[in-house]
RNA sequence: GGGGACCUGGCGGAAUUGGUAGACGCAGCGGACUUAAAAUCCGUUGGGCUUCGCAGCUCGUGUGGGUUCGACUCCCACGGUCCCCACCA
């Protein structure tokens, strides 16, 4: 009886696998489809073990759905444009290319390592022109479409690096890589728009049933609709110039209108800019406006700021009444039409604004239970329920009735409608940068923007390039953006920015279906494959990548190119790999490997290894170069197993939740791996077991139970539950012995059973396994084992007897016992009767197959 | 400020979705094997109490209340932790 060896036997069964060419899917099969797909990895050098847990769960789905008879596809490519890429260039001279595929190649076998069930011959980065060239052929169709468009647009400049930065790189007001005060910036963008979508894309949501509700929540609210009045005030006296409609603003309280104190707008509005170009007096207000921050201290701590322009507005409902109009500066322009009438006794902001310029509170919203003599607004608005008053026509009303009520009125008056607004703006795909997809467009002075010729496409990017200074090196580049314009013939410029890398990642899916198609996407080939029916990744997508995604599938499904609108049926978010910190006294992260841990519990403590220098245990998180709480996951590999690695991964948590690293886990999975081959090793140890014929019944029964939990667990992504399973399975196991013939027939049942239910997750093992056992053929290629309804359900149950809730003894019947029967058994328990002595039962509830519950007093 | 999730032994977690709380793993303790250790195997492990023992009683799922024959599970309030969004009118 050998040991089983890992580093042995697990490259001989991926090599099995590769010469088998058992993973290629090909697109005639005729079975029925099932698409897996996990969120393709950024190619950033090396494997985490968050990749491991990621990939080695989207395994377990497909080898499951695979053995359950479906035709699998399940690819792997690269999502490999973006900024790492040109920063590895300017720090250390590298080409972002030769980088980046590079960083393919080392990532691709480490993956290999994982024994994943992919077919490769599917396999594509977003950096090889065959598919961004395809993503310009299709970015163009859109543009034709008027989906995408150019405009003069406010964005994060980043001054040193010179480039645009995304809200999310912007850390405190400053660049996450320079450090630069970013400043605001107007520049022409490229927008896709995503707005059109947005109420498909809420409606889409409740078609959803396979998402987290978590997920479909956030992008319900990061589309933010709100439905309210947008309506112009006219100004008293003279209108500014372009001003001579009014002044627009928007609100979702029309029921509060008569509560108005003030019209504010927005720093940026067009109002504010040209009563600065003016005023010098207004151009320092909102300079000083632009410097504000938007972390979430300063928007917590920011003060209300406002500068009165002096003009004056009528109210719409109330001819004798005119309001102040301000700048100010917690107003946004691009929410609404960045004008606001506020109230401040039911709004706090327009409340802290009103209180500091000294402007008036006139509640015109009565909570249900004060009376309208005494009801005051204090430091706090009132936002809630109750009955409109101060408020001429509106008094009595409800709120509800009272915003339909106003809404018609401006409306009959002509200053305005009632409107939905989002909180979804376009989205900006502009970046001034070399390392992703070219806009395929050329600037012609005569013609204006014209699209890039279908046969110029790929639009593909200069080789030579150079990272010695910041900016965009395409626009540095001595030839590359002078070209000729298709129309006119003349000279012309192409468009040197590049797409945002979340425009590579919204259609890559679609890809897969079939990558070497001429045409962006092989519409058969799509639409048998999508949508993707379990798609895996990080909750940290859950808006943006799944929101473009989702978005672009509409677009090009209105193009004719596919003909799902959800490309993604089921989605599932898994947790991360989280790992203890250690540290030094001095605050310097030390690393796993370098610590060794002594005493438990309370008195745990933690140790250099080498010196016995004291550390500090610090946080459970996220494993992280820079906490250096990293665990490799080809060391783990080479000491424990993929198959352990793997195991551990999924069986400590819920997939959902993050799982903890620790040593005592691997090595616990490394123990379950071998006493499963000691289990199918050891056909001839151990003595016969007495009551064969029983413990044979016994053994298939906990075999049928053991396929129902595990199919079930699968099913439902609760891997750690199945898993947990599998081990009671094997400890059960291990008491019937090989040699005893009257089991024999049972165990071989069992072990075949058993081979088959660990594959997806330990599948090295499971082929050795069965091999042993006698098995034909590969284990990949055998079918999922079906359980039996009949066997799987005890021919006797233990029913639990409860007295007034608390339990008081146990009886024996039979499944399907009637329940005068179990009600009269569980009376006659001798530790019932016991309970019930001096009481009358006033009732017994019994429910099949689970409790009897006596009530008695 | 708005939205959402979570809270169970020393630790990760399980509980057939309202029916025997603590499966399974980790760590611990006791034992076997060994000259010894590691590895492996066997046993044991929520707290308290009664008992020589078999066994039994009792408390127990963040806190307080409620619904129910029965609550980790449903409802209300409070506390704590975490995530997302955010001067969004």
């Amino acid at each position: 009886m050998a040991r089983y060896n890992p580093k042995d036997i697990e490259p001989k069964w991926r090599a099995a696998w590769a010469n088998a060419d058992v993973f290629r899917t090909r697109n005639d099969d005729p079975r029925p489809k099932y698409y897996v797909l996990e969120m393709f990895p950024y190619p950033s050098g090396r494997i985490h073990m968050g990749h491991v847990r990621n990939y080695a769960m989207g395994d377990v789905v497909a080898r499951y759905r695979r053995a359950q008879g479906h035709a699998v596809l399940h690819p792997m490519g690269w999502d490999a444009f973006g900024m790492p890429a040109e920063n590895a260039a300017m720090e250390r001279g590298v080409h972002p290319r030769g980088w980046t595929y590079e960083n393919i190649a080392a990532m691709r076998e480490q993956l290999k390592l994982l024994g994943l069930s992919i077919d490769w011959s599917r396999e594509f980065a977003t950096c090889d022109p065959a598919y961004y060239g395809q993503q310009q052929a299709w970015f163009l169709k859109l543009l034709d479409r008027g989906l995408v468009y150019r405009k003069e647009a406010t964005v994060n400049w980043d001054p040193v690096d010179m480039t645009v930065l995304a809200n999310e790189q912007v850390i405190d007001g400053r660049g996450w890589r320079s450090g630069a005060v970013v400043e605001k910036k107007k520049l022409t963008q490229w927008f896709l728009r995503i707005t059109d979508y947005a109420d498909d894309l809420i409606e889409g949501l409740s078609t959803l049933d396979r998402w987290p509700d978590k997920v479909r929540t956030m992008q319900e609210n990061w589309i933010g609709r709100s439905t309210g009045l947008r309506f112009s005030f006219d100004f008293a006296g003279t209108p500014p110039a372009g001003f001579e409609d009014g002044l627009e603003v928007y609100t979702t309280r029309p029921d509060t209108l008569f509560g108005a104190a003030f019209v504010g707008i927005a720093p940026d509005h067009p109002l504010a800019e040209q009563l600065g170009a003016a005023n010098p007096d207004v151009a320092a207000f909102v300079a000083e406006c632009r410097r504000g921050g938007t972390s979430e201290a300063e928007i917590e701590g920011a003060e209300k700021l406002g500068h009165d322009t002096g003009l004056r507005v009528a109210h719409p409902f109330d001819p004798d009444k005119t309001l102040p109009v301000w700048i100010a500066n917690f107003i946004l322009m691009d929410y609404g039409t960045g004008a606001i009438f506020g109230c401040p006794a039911h709004d706090q902001r327009d409340l802290d604004f009103a209180r500091k310029y000294g402007l008036p509170v006139l509640p015109v919203v009565l909570p249900t239970d004060a009376h309208p003599a005494t009801f005051m607004v204090g430091a706090d608005a009132y936002t809630g329920p109750g009955k409109i008053f101060n408020s001429g026509f509106l008094d009595g009303q409800g709120i509800e009735q009272a915003k339909a009520a106003a809404v018609a009125k401006i409306e009959e008056m002509g200053k305005g409608k009632g409107a939905t607004v989002y909180r979804l703006r376009d989205w900006g795909v502009s970046r001034q940068r070399y390392w992703g997809c070219p806009i395929p467009v050329i600037h012609c002075a005569k013609c204006g923007v014209t699209p890039a010729p279908a046969d110029q496409l790929p639009v593909v990017l200069p080789d030579d390039v150079s990272f010695d200074l910041p900016g965009n090196p395409l626009l540095r580049h001595p030839t590359w953006r002078f070209t000729t314009c298709p129309t006119c013939g003349g000279e012309a410029e192409r468009e040197t920015d590049t797409l945002d890398t979340f425009v590579d990642s919204s259609w890559y899916f679609a890809r897969f279906a079939n990558p070497d198609a001429t045409d962006p996407i092989d519409k058969a080939a799509a639409d048998h494959w999508l949508p993707v029916d379990q798609y895996i990744g990080g909750v940290e997508h859950a808006v943006l990548h799944l929101l473009y995604a989702r978005f672009i599938t509409r677009a090009l499904k209105d193009e004719g190119m596919v003909s799902v609108a959800e490309p993604f049926a089921g989605l599932f978010t898994q947790g991360m790999v989280t790992h203890e910190t250690y540290a030094r006294q001095t605050g310097e992260w030390v690393e796993p490997s370098q610590i060794v841990l002594t005493a438990e519990g309370a008195a745990r403590r933690a140790v250099m290894v080498d010196t016995g220098e004291p550390l500090i245990i610090g946080d459970i998180e996220k494993m992280s170069k820079s906490k250096k709480n990293v665990v490799a996951p080809e060391e783990i590999f080479e000491q424990y197993g993929v198959d352990a690695a793997r195991l551990f991964v999924m069986s400590d948590s819920p997939p959902e939740r993050d799982v903890q690293w620790t040593t005592g886990g691997v090595e616990g999975a490394g123990r379950f791996v071998q006493r499963v081959w000691a289990e199918f090793d050891s056909q001839t140890d151990a003595a016969p077991a007495p009551e064969n014929a029983m413990r044979s019944e016994e053994l298939r029964r906990a075999t049928h139970k053991i396929i129902k939990a595990v199919t079930e667990s699968v099913d439902q992504f609760k891997f750690n539950s199945g898993i947990a399973r599998l081990y009671e399975f094997l400890n059960l196991l291990k008491t019937f012995p090989a040699t005893d013939g009257s089991v024999s027939d049972a165990r071989n049942e069992a072990l075949s059973v058993l081979a088959r239910l660990i594959s997806p997750f330990t599948p090295h093992l499971a082929e050795e396994c069965w091999v042993r056992m006698g098995g034909e053929g590969m284990v990949v290629d055998a079918p999922w084992p079906v359980f039996d309804p009949a066997m799987a359900t005890d021919a006797e149950l233990l029913l639990p007897v409860q007295v007034n809730g608390k339990r008081r003894g146990e009886i024996r019947v039979a499944p399907d016992a009637d329940e005068a029967h179990v009600r009269e058994k569980a009376l006659a328990d001798e530790g019932v009767s016991v309970h019930l002595a001096g009481l009358t039962v006033r009732k017994v509830i019994v429910v099949p197959g689970r409790i009897v519950n006596i009530v008695a007093n």
